[in-house]
RNA sequence: GGUUCCGUAGCUCAACUGGAUAGAGCAACUGCCUUCUAAGCAGUAGGUUGAAGGUUCGAGUCCUUCCGGAAUCACCA
């Protein structure tokens, strides 16, 4: 609810007692946008208070109607449509509201620091595969999230946790020593990540081999697969491992390095960044104290065989473990540890924002409610950031099958498009090869953002991999082309001499597309704070869709440049301005960059 | 089987959290570049919101029961 849906409910209100002698709060009044097929601005929903006024909606919308045109200056004129009461604002209200901010760049945008401190986890990959589409998804949901908390006022600390610790590093560990001839991305020119990920799947193939060896052999089917002998190194790798073997820590620390390398390079493309990071190795011993601190309040118990459990049926919840009975973590007892950390690494943080997919819901619903049972202050305001998977046409990504879509691949797609795209149509002959390159990846990844952002992030979306991403209708494209011509005709008024600093606006000058247009990029503040709300960046993705499209359509049929009449183009100068900032910053606020040219 | 989520135009997605005649894009068809960038604009066509009940002034949205799909219910991470 902006300052004029506050303005126009106190009225309602007075209008209430007024007319009534009724006594309505506030919150009760239903203000909405006017639908655009009937006249007025804003709209009163009259049924809900045709119990206090005991008249019919359209005597109780026609009273209210003639009390606020008589009383309230806003209110112009209104309208009584079945039970819904239509108010038009005058003109000059929005005239001047567009005066104040069209040039305000950080319009609706809070100051930094004016909300709590939070934390948002995004990312997390394991360290034996590259990173694939999921990732994408993950990473642009992650960081959006974190750019709109922080457009809220919000400190935000970006993390994420690495998982580089356990059998699955191992097996590409013994899959490099067996077959690897001391391969490496230097010498082979191949991307760390891309080349751990290919040992892990050599690793898998020559495990697959030893099984169906055994069982050929005579060997039940789950008894080989537990003692192939690769696996068995792989396992015995862990060990020495965490035992601390200095050949093999060596080892490890090697091939992760290469995979941090590699997945840096890919991290710079996507334009997310973080600023911490946490490894698995350093805190999967983490929270045993907790859990020891939680025996002795009795908020876990331990069974016969040694084992630590929570009992959470009072939640709805089931048992859950924390501790084997060899008293090993598992990964909860992580969880439990890291969050805590969290809380003493960064003083003052409110609560953590884990951005992690649907399938781990139960996980986190548990991870949040130990916290809260062990008396962790605002444990319930922590939030799983929980997102569907990004499914193909044939079902769900599997690297057996090889149908994963890989990062870098897509990415490397998405710029070669723009490419062409751009080469076709020939706009942009004149720019140097450099500018040529950073345009492509601007749309392209654009483009490819656009496509992840727009979707709620519950919902599980569809990619069809041979049907590429959209560059025309409703993508990112669309919208950064539509800021490219804005910008490039304030640029020419500019040239040719026009003032486009505004002062001054004459309200007569609008017609009620306009009028309309400048409303709902109003609407902008209340779009980022429902965002904030929600952790939804698709909220921003489609307001700013909306209005691109509602500018696009006023750009068709409104001159600026050639308008002779000089209050009529000023307005419109300050208006292009207007819309041309919001769509900036939010496509910011998706990660999505504006070029200069297209 | 228990729990959670989902089902909207041929396809991909919206719908201000219960409001008015359910909207966009893609694909198809028609027009519009001598005019600030046509990656654009205007138009045509496309719907029993999975089904059936219920709640109320009013339901895509809420409740019940079905049908169909996904996830989860590990001493994996």
């Amino acid at each position: 609810m902006d300052a004029l849906d506050q303005r126009l409910a106190q009225s309602a209100v007075t209008a209430c007692t007024a007319c009534f002698g009724a006594q309505v709060a506030p919150e009760q009044l239903q203000l909405q946008q006017t639908r655009k097929e009937f006249e007025g601005e804003r709209t009163l929903v009259v049924f809900p208070l045709t119990r206090h006024s005991k008249k019919s909606p359209e005597e109780t919308g026609t009273a209210l109607g003639e009390w606020l045109v008589a009383n309230d200056e806003l209110v112009n004129a209104y309208q009584v449509v079945k039970g819904f009461l239509n108010l038009t604002i005058v003109p000059s209200y929005w005239t001047e509201q567009l005066l104040q901010v069209h040039d305000n760049e950080s319009f609706g945008l809070q100051i930094k620091g004016s909300k709590p401190k939070v934390m948002v986890e995004y990312s997390s990959p394991n360290t034996n595969k590259p990173l694939h589409l999921g990732h994408l998804r993950n990473n642009f949901l992650g960081y959006s999230v974190a750019r709109i908390l922080e457009a809220a006022g919000h400190e935000v600390i970006k993390v994420q946790i690495i998982n580089d610790r356990g059998i699955h590093i191992c097996k590409s560990m013994v899959a490099w020593q067996k077959f690897g001839n001391g391969e490496t991305p230097d010498a082979s020119g191949m991307k760390g990540d891309k080349l751990v990920g290919k040992y892990y799947v050599a690793f898998d193939r020559a495990y697959k081999e030893q099984v169906a060896e055994l069982v050929a052999k005579g060997m039940n089917e789950k008894d080989a697969k537990s003692q192939a002998p690769i696996l068995l190194e792989a396992q015995s790798l862990l060990n020495q491992w965490e035992q601390g073997d200095a050949a093999v820590v060596d080892l490890w620390k090697t091939m992760n390095g290469w995979v941090y390398e590699g997945f840096g390079a890919t991290y710079l493309e996507m334009g997310v960044d973080f600023d911490k990071l946490y490894y698995e190795s350093d805190t999967y011993l983490l929270g045993k104290n907790q859990v020891a601190a939680g025996l002795e309040s009795g908020v876990f118990f331990k069974k016969e065989d040694g084992s630590v459990w929570i009992d959470l049926s009072d939640e709805g919840l089931d048992e859950k473990l924390l501790l084997r009975k060899d008293g090993t973590a598992v990964y909860m007892t992580q969880d439990i540890g890291t969050a805590i950390l969290r809380y003493s690494d960064f003083p003052g943080l409110e609560r953590q924002i884990y951005t992690v997919g649907n399938e781990q819901e139960y996980h986190f619903k548990v991870l949040f409610t130990i916290l809260k049972k062990l008396g962790v202050k605002d444990a319930e305001k922590n939030y799983h950031l929980s997102y569907g998977m990004v499914e193909l046409p044939e079902g769900k990504m599997k690297s057996r099958e090889g149908t994963v879509v890989d990062a870098d691949d897509l990415l490397e797609e998405m710029a070669g498009t723009a490419r062409e795209m751009a080469t076709e149509l020939g706009k942009i002959d004149d720019l140097t090869e450099g500018e040529k390159a950073t345009l492509f990846k601007q749309v392209g990844y654009g483009a490819l953002k656009y496509f992840l952002l727009k979707v709620s992030p519950t919902k599980s979306m569809m990619f069809d991999p041979k049907a590429s991403i959209d560059f025309i209708g409703n993508t990112g494209p669309f919208i950064q082309f539509n800021y490219v011509r804005a910008a490039s005709m304030l640029a020419k008024c500019a040239d040719a001499g026009i003032n486009t600093t505004i002062t001054h606006i004459d309200a007569s000058v609008w017609d009620t597309d306009e009028l309309r247009l400048i409303q709902q990029a109003l609407l902008w503040p209340s779009i980022i704070e429902t965002a904030v709300e929600q952790y939804d960046p698709s909220l921003v993705a489609n307001h700013i869709y909306d209005l691109t499209k509602a500018f696009s359509r006023w750009y068709q049929d409104h001159q600026v440049l050639g308008e002779k009449n000089e209050s009529i183009r000023d307005a419109r100068i300050a208006l292009t301005h207007f819309i041309a900032h919001q769509i900036k910053t939010a496509m910011g606020l998706l990660g999505i960059e504006m070029p200069k040219r297209m």
